[in-house]
DNA sequence: GTCAAGTTTGACTGAATAGTCATTTATCTT
DNA sequence: AAGATAAATGACTATTCAGTCAAACTTGAC
């Protein structure tokens, strides 16, 4: 009746397999690492793979998911001590900078993932629940708490999400001399032009629109 | 002696594989199709691919550097009429969402690309150099002319950079209800918070930080 | 200890593909 | 027209890999 200890046990391998996996795409991308490849890293054989995941797409909509919910998970913690009142985006910004200062291996795979997804042939329902998921998350911390889902403030999430990925991406591919950055201080920078050049957006509309 | 003709031959062909290339690849990515489908798009025999390019990157890299440079045209010509003094952010901004809007061909391109680059083993310095160039071009945008190269506003680019291909693959993947969007507006919403928050940043940073 | 149920394995199959190269085809020169 | 140069070709090789499955192994129950 102790079978607790075979459930471990499938949860140990399975775990050891989202992790190797994990790694080898960190190294490698999400494309190039071979099934084989990735049980090897776990210490399994091939066989095994299937026992736990349809298909390499099974396993990284799990990763993801895993990932967004690491993620979502540190933000709130970190939200939790902020006054009542006071604007949580610079702590989501700090939040996610940290998370992915920790955890890099995380980088190449959501931007690649999210590559995948806008191939139309690929991708079952999961992939694209987890990054809807990470945007409701983004939104409802946003809020301030209040509304659990998809109010107003989803276009909102929608823009830090590509605001945090886009810039964290270049970032990291054409790195600047001095590395001292802040999200929060670019979104500043950026954020400063911003609301200038919407003020005087109307009149150039005319001119540059179509 | 009439052996233009050889050579704008070469050229068509040159640019059919281009051309086949990235109508491929705005369908099922830059991994999946193979050199042979490549040169069945363009009416070529496999063997062909080889005489013009010698790997699958090399050919990417031609298609992002081309890519570029055909999104930067775009854009100086708009910023053209722009008045001296005048913020260009929001014409950048308009620009490229038309270029995309236009030429959807080139998102998936350039976000695989991206990707590609951040896989330590790959890439000669061309992908690198056609997203340096790009990001170069951006600073001169926004100086608004002067300073040729990367001078200050290299982080500001780069922001820039980060900001509009973030928002857009975002949006591309999780489609919003009401498709009327534009980067200054999203931009402009963005920057409210992020110029406000910048202020009151130094007192929350000590709470949360490190 | 022995049986049954659950788990792991890796050899195997069939299919796909990168890159080569000897041959064919097209174009230019005279 | 004939010969020379350049371009295009696709059969071929050697490799890789996804997915399967019968056999081996492990664990728990009695």
């Amino acid at each position: 009746m102790n079978s607790d200890r075979r459930l471990r046990k499938k949860d140990r391998t399975r775990g050891a397999l989202l992790e190797g996996a994990l790694q080898l795409f960190s190294e490698r991308g999400i494309y190039e690492p071979s099934i084989e490849e990735i049980t090897a890293r776990a210490d399994l054989g091939k066989g095994t793979f299937y026992q736990y995941f349809p298909s390499r797409e099974a396993l990284i909509a799990e990763l993801v998911r895993q990932g967004f919910c690491r993620l979502a998970e540190e933000t709130g913690i970190r939200l939790k001590g902020l006054p009542a009142g006071a604007d949580p985006l610079p702590v989501i910004l700090d939040a996610h900078e940290a998370f992915f200062s920790n955890r890099p291996e995380y980088l190449l795979l959501f931007h690649q993932a999210r590559g995948w997804m806008k191939m139309s042939r690929h991708h079952g329902p999961a992939l694209r629940e987890a990054f809807e998921g990470y945007v409701a998350d983004l939104a409802r911390f946003l809020s301030g708490g209040t509304s659990p889902t998809g109010g107003p403030l989803r276009r909102e999430a929608l823009v830090v999400a590509g605001f945090i990925s886009g810039v964290l991406s270049f970032r990291r591919i054409l790195e600047l001399e001095n590395p001292e950055q802040s999200l929060t201080e670019d979104l500043a920078v950026l954020g400063k032009r911003g609301v200038r050049s919407a003020l005087s957006k109307k009149g150039l509309q005319a001119k540059n629109g179509r």
